[in-house]
RNA sequence: GCCCCCAUCGUCUAGAGGCCUAGGACGGGGCCCUCUCAAGGCCCAAACUGGGGUUCGAAUCCCCAUGGGGGCACCA
């Protein structure tokens, strides 16, 4: 069983080499349960050690990402923190002292093959059907030699030494121990030319000296785990809870998440990526409480809030298993929390959508407006097709829209002059004054109330699906409903 | 090819040897409500991959098979 009693201090630490996905997210999510849970830190650290991949603005995304998920870190590059700098290129000199601290210790040593042989090697190991692994030919080199050719300006990389004999074990809190036969395992490059580190040097180091006490990560680290527990030893060093979590697989189940895979998403209004999902009006507690109860299951009730989740959580009931996503879900816990905002909260979130989408939004108006939608959206963005027309000026419907179902255009028209002149008698078009002469009317028409209303709602709302009739008009206020209707009624009568 | 991991309804999961006739959620189907679309209520179908052990007793522990996934970079 986890200790939740201690403090846990646990990082989110992703590469700014794209869009923040939502793998990067789940995990900043269980590191930020667990830091509330134990009354932890959460920090973020930012692994920018390949300069090649490094694209500007993704750190930002990350950090805005992070935030507008709610996901708030005590420590990270511009909130500061007693353990850093936290970008990893800002630490360089650590990385290269450590390094050397495993060559003096003989658990490194420098490596002067270029890519071109290593490359070489591999194609002979593939032609051969061999696994594709280091060759071992710098680490027979000499300590003198080697200080030799680095003297002489020789270009070389520090590589790890794995041990030849034995294995290795190491253990993962969801699996248990993982055993591996160490002459499996090759040299790993551990500090680059460009005297930089990989991986596997920068955040054993970095984990250490922040004093990591919990590393949750993607199982796609399970193979050089290993790799990393050797690491930790050579130092001395004790070493942090290991969690690896389960990968996200495509909604079919087959394979994980690819490139491609997340362009489909995104044509069916789904994405991967957090700033899209934003943008698409998924709320921050919808998408929390979807990604959550993917490798983490509760036994009843699971619409969780943020302090649900950090009250329920638990290390030890992660599910290690790879889990297809399924945006179905994601859609239901949307529509769910945009269900539990107040209305003031809601008509916060909606405006900017509305805004964005070319309309002047008068606030109070909104809030009339947000009872009536509210249980309709699956997204925030769907505010636009169910809010959208309250306002407009003028609204355009498609004619044959308003002809009802069974009713030929001649006969729409009638209904339409009839409910006109119903409406336009009332001094004011509100709910209670204006549905019992209309439910009169369909009576005395020996219409269906879908018949009649769906006219009305046509003409007056520009669609066919909108918020419920009476109460729209009665936003929509009698000047503006009379009019639609008029421009409606005209419309029918120029149809053939 | 080699190494590693995983395995409960279509999907996400609950399950920690007897509380299991296997629970919940999404999705699906049906009914109710209903001015459209939703939301809501009620009901239904749907799973322990297979085979061997261990045990009085296995979804749960062990082994094998099968299936799925991940990894084999001077990327993270």
């Amino acid at each position: 069983m986890t200790d939740y009693t201690r403090p846990a201090r646990v990082r989110v630490a992703p590469s700014p080499t794209g869009h923040m996905h939502l793998g990067t997210a789940r995990t900043a999510l269980y590191d930020y349960l667990l830091a509330k849970k134990t009354s932890g830190k959460f920090i973020l650290r930012i692994e920018d050690t390949d300069l090649k991949r490094t694209i500007p603005g993704a750190e930002r995304e990350i950090m805005d990402g992070l935030r507008w998920l709610g996901l708030d870190y005590d420590e990270g590059p511009d909130v500061g923190g007693a353990f850093g700098p936290y970008r990893q290129t800002e630490r360089r000199d650590l990385y290269t002292q450590h390094a050397k601290m495993l060559v003096d210790n003989g658990h490194a040593y420098p490596c002067f093959c270029t890519p071109d042989r290593l490359e070489k090697v591999r194609q002979e190991q593939q032609k051969r059907k061999e696994t594709t692994r280091y060759d071992g030919t710098c680490r027979k080199l000499s300590s003198d030699e080697a200080a030799r050719r680095i003297a002489g300006g020789e270009k070389y990389v520090i590589r790890f030494k794995m041990p030849f004999e034995g294995s290795t074990t190491a253990r993962d809190l969801l699996r248990g121990d993982i055993v591996i036969e160490n002459k499996n395992l090759d040299d790993s490059v551990i500090l680059k030319t460009d005297g930089l580190p990989t991986y596997h040097l920068a955040a054993m180091v970095d984990d250490h000296l922040m004093q990591i006490t919990h590393v949750l990560r993607g199982s796609e680290w399970l193979g050089t785990f290993p790799l990393h527990v050797n690491i930790v030893r050579a130092f001395g060093w004790d070493e942090p809870e290991w969690v690896h979590l389960s990968i996200f697989l495509k909604p079919s189940g087959k394979g994980k998440m690819s490139k491609r895979e997340a362009a489909e998403a995104v044509k069916d209004g789904y994405s991967i990526f957090i700033k899209d999902m934003q943008e698409l009006g998924f709320t921050p507690e919808g998408l929390l409480n979807w990604m959550a109860l993917m490798g983490w299951g509760v036994a009843e009730n699971d619409v969780l809030t943020m302090s649900d989740m950090i009250e329920k959580f638990s290390l030890d009931h992660l599910n290690p298993s790879p889990a297809a996503v399924n945006f179905q879900k994601l859609d239901h816990f949307n529509g769910t929390h945009i269900r539990l905002f107040s209305t003031d909260e809601l008509a916060a979130r909606i405006k900017p959508f509305l805004t964005k989408a070319g309309f002047n939004v008068d606030d109070a108006r909104l809030l009339r407006i947000i009872p009536l939608i509210r249980e309709r959206l699956v997204t925030l963005d769907d505010g636009i097709d169910f809010a959208g027309f309250f306002f407009k000026e003028t609204v355009e419907p498609n004619p044959d829209d308003l002809i009802a179902k069974g009713l030929d255009a001649r006969q729409s028209a009638n209904v339409a002059r009839k409910a006109h002149e119903i409406l336009a008698a009332l001094p004011e078009i509100n709910h209670a004054a204006a549905e019992p002469p209309m439910r009169a009317l369909v009576e005395k028409l020996a219409l269906n109330p879908n018949q009649v209303f769906g006219i009305v709602r046509v003409a007056v709302t520009g669609q066919k699906v909108s918020p419920p009739l009476f109460e729209s008009m009665e936003i929509i206020g009698r000047a503006k409903v009379l009019e639609r209707l008029q421009k409606a009624i005209e419309m029918l009568e120029s149809m053939p």
